[in-house]
RNA sequence: GCCGCCAUAGCUCAGCUGGUAGAGCACCUGAUUUGUAAUCAGGGGGUCGGGGGUUCGAGUCCCUCUGGCGGCACCA
């Protein structure tokens, strides 16, 4: 008997029947049958000593491809597992997935793990891998598994097999050596040899079963894993790299803003971080402005009848900062700036010609958020929403949302971010409204985003618990992807609150509202862009635009004149006029990225000229003073100002 | 909020097994007037996050609180 595969390019050849897949690499080339990891048959897993006994279509997965790094880290995975468990014995495993760039192993023990372990459990699992032990895959009965793993005191593993893997799906266990096993579905390598060691445990973590609070928290250990010894190297220093640019250490070397214990969450801005903000705020007011908005700003602080109308006392009371006066009322700060727009929409009377109404506000919002979640600017107590509401009938809704798309990708483009995708969050378990609500608001936000072009991707039971909603995912330069911008649908607020207009009928008609933001919060996108600039801010976003350094006091006066002359061609600039070398100046503006120096000595005040030096680069330009000042003032313009020229 | 780790000068960090604190940068003063990534010399600066305990003696060990970091949970 024989079988017959067809490799990925097409070609078939035949085998014998109960050929395997780690015989055919074989077979193919010695080097090939080293660096395979796992095969695929007809598109499923299939572990390289598995017979395979049909016709199918044959792949053979490498170490290095993605799918091969998937199963080294799965059996960097186990392998982590058995070595905690010989070195802790009475450690339960639960589960032990692979995540990018890594893998992670949940364990349940009493006492607690600690970093200083990591050499241990390290060092255990060099030792498994140079033991080689052999992986053997087993197919298991399911009533016996559960009756096997319970009895072992492995009651996680039998509840995995209870719970959560559907009757009549097999119950594969892989040995690992003669005692150790797992529950797993695989694959798995031949052997542990195979790993290699490029793999280092990273952090320790707690962590829920099932990723339930109200569950047993279990210790987590993460790892790395990766093909050879120069990968793993590689990522290391990626993460370095991603380090330097943490907006947290950047926005203290410039000076941009701080934060203290007592005001967690809170930020103090700086004079440099509060220019950033603000030139990103008389953007944003530019585009909304083209965009036909009209921008508001609405009370901080509301009385508690007002957010129990809005339906926020009941479902958002725990996320909110409330206060009693002495005369006993019972106030809070505003959340969400939604109900606020409500009342402005509200005030006189609406007609369908006031529609679509884009009711914008850079809208102070305070939220209670959990201690534990707190991280720098990306997730703050206060903050500023780039936030509008937009009025309109249901019929303008598909328009809207398009329109809304189309200028929040220019936005997002003007700050160096490319769109990933954009996510739409459809029905969460706990919502309000009926299916037929949701099966209609989903469908709108769907074909909204299909009518401006995008296809989104569907982040299922992730919407809001009043509407669907489209997220967008932006890349930033180093291929990290963070979540700003947002439009949701919302039939149920303007219910709640009682919004109406008058339709060509005559007739009061309910509008629907749009909740939107570009950026977010100002906060969050400040960190954004921070850490996708690494602190090198374009100029038009520079704090400081330009720094003018004498070379000696004899150039002070001069120094002064260019200062002026920048300054007046719109430039953000600053003096050095200190009794320093120049080396040293530039050294200090460049380590503080400031996108340009304009150096003056004798020679420069003489002939009216500056002799400019940009970031990065260690040419010099020689340009006349006027002549700088307006290429520079051109230069800096912001991007749609630019495009406006 | 939960789990783990951490907290020493403005910043980055050193301080072995307990014997009352140190470096670099920054800051201040003086000298130097300098041509594109660090000029030299001197000086000031810390109740070692707060509180409690063990000890003859605590930056160091223990407890506790506060905060930070990494995850988890949360994220309109």
């Amino acid at each position: 008997m024989s079988i017959s595969l067809t490799f990925p390019d097409g070609a078939k050849r035949d085998y014998e029947d109960g050929v395997t897949p780690l015989a055919v690499a074989d077979g193919i080339s010695k080097s090939l049958a080293k660096k395979v990891v796992a095969a695929k048959l007809d598109g499923q897993w299939w572990d390289l000593t598995r017979p395979i006994a049909q016709n199918a279509k044959f792949e053979l997965v490498m170490r290095d491809s993605a799918d091969g790094l998937e199963v080294l880290r799965h059996d960097a995975a186990h392998v982590l597992a058995q070595a905690v468990q010989e070195l802790f014995p009475g450690t339960q495993v639960t589960i032990g997935p692979v995540v990018e760039d890594g893998f992670y192993y949940d364990f349940a023990r009493e006492e607690a793990f600690s970093t200083d372990d990591f050499e241990r459990i390290e060092k255990r699992m060099r030792e498994i891998v140079d033991a080689d032990l052999p992986i053997a895959r087993e197919v298991w009965d399911r009533d016996e598994a559960i009756a096997h793993f319970n009895g072992i005191g492995e009651t996680f593993k039998a509840q995995i097999i209870d719970d959560i893997i559907p009757p009549g799906e097999a119950i594969t266990v892989y040995r690992q050596g003669t005692d150790w096993k797992d529950l797993c579905r695989g694959p798995h390598l031949p052997s542990t040899g195979r790993l290699g060691k490029a793999f280092k445990l990273m952090k320790l973590a707690g962590a829920y079963w099932r990723g339930d609070s109200n569950n047993q928290q279990l210790q987590r250990i993460y790892g790395t894993a990766w093909a050879d010894e120069k990968q793993l190297e590689e990522y290391l220093k990626r993460l370095e790299e991603a380090e330097k640019r943490d907006h947290r250490k950047l926005g203290r070397q410039m000076d941009l803003f701080h934060m203290q214990e007592e005001g967690r969450g809170m930020v103090f801005w700086h004079e440099k971080g509060l220019t950033l903000w603000r030139t990103i705020e008389a953007y944003m007011r530019r585009r909304l402005e083209a965009a036909g908005y009209v921008e508001v700003r609405t009370p901080q602080v509301l009385d508690r009848v007002f957010w129990e109308k809005s339906g926020h006392w009941e479902n958002y009371r725990a996320n909110m900062f409330v206060c009693e006066t002495v005369e006993g009322e019972e106030l809070s700060l505003k959340p969400m700036n939604c109900p606020g727009h409500v009342q402005i929409f509200k005030f006189g009377q609406k007609s369908y010609r006031d529609l679509p109404l884009r009711m914008a506000e850079f809208g102070a919002c305070h939220r209670y958020e959990p201690s534990g979640a707190l991280h720098g600017l990306m997730r703050v107590r206060a903050f500023t929403q780039d936030d509008a509401h937009i009025f309109c009938r249901e019929d303008q809704i598909e328009d809207e949302v398009a329109r809304f798309i189309t200028l929040a990708n220019s936005v997002h483009e003007d700050f160096g971010l490319t769109r990933d995708h954009i996510a739409l969050g459809t029905r969460p378990e706990q919502r309000a409204g009926a299916d037929d609500f949701w099966d209609k608001t989903e469908a709108q936000l769907l074909n909204a985003a299909r009518k401006a072009g995008v296809e989104p991707v569907i982040a299922e039971g992730d919407g809001a618990f009043y509407a669907p909603k489209l997220d967008f995912q932006l890349k930033d330069a180093i291929g990290r992807i963070w979540t700003c911008g947002t439009i949701q649908n919302d039939y149920v607020l303007p219910e709640r609150l009682g919004a109406e207009y008058v339709g060509e009928d005559g007739q009061k008609h309910r509008p629907v509202m749009l909740h939107r933001a570009i950026l977010g919060s100002l906060e969050r996108f400040i960190g954004v862009i921070i850490e996708n600039y690494a602190g090198s801010f374009p100029l038009w976003l520079a704090p400081v635009q330009i720094i003018v350094a004498t070379i000696t006091q004899d150039a002070d006066d001069y120094a002064r004149d260019v200062a002026k002359t920048f300054k007046a061609a719109g430039l953000r600039v600053e003096l050095d006029l200190r009794n320093e070398k120049v080396g040293y100046k530039v050294r200090e503006h460049s380590l503080a990225k400031i996108p340009l120096i304009a150096v003056v000595g004798r020679k420069e005040a003489e002939e009216r000229k500056v002799a400019l030096r940009r970031l990065g680069g260690e040419a010099q330009q020689a340009l006349s003073l006027e002549g700088a000042a307006e290429a520079l003032a051109v230069e800096a313009l912001a991007p749609d100002l630019a495009r406006a020229r």
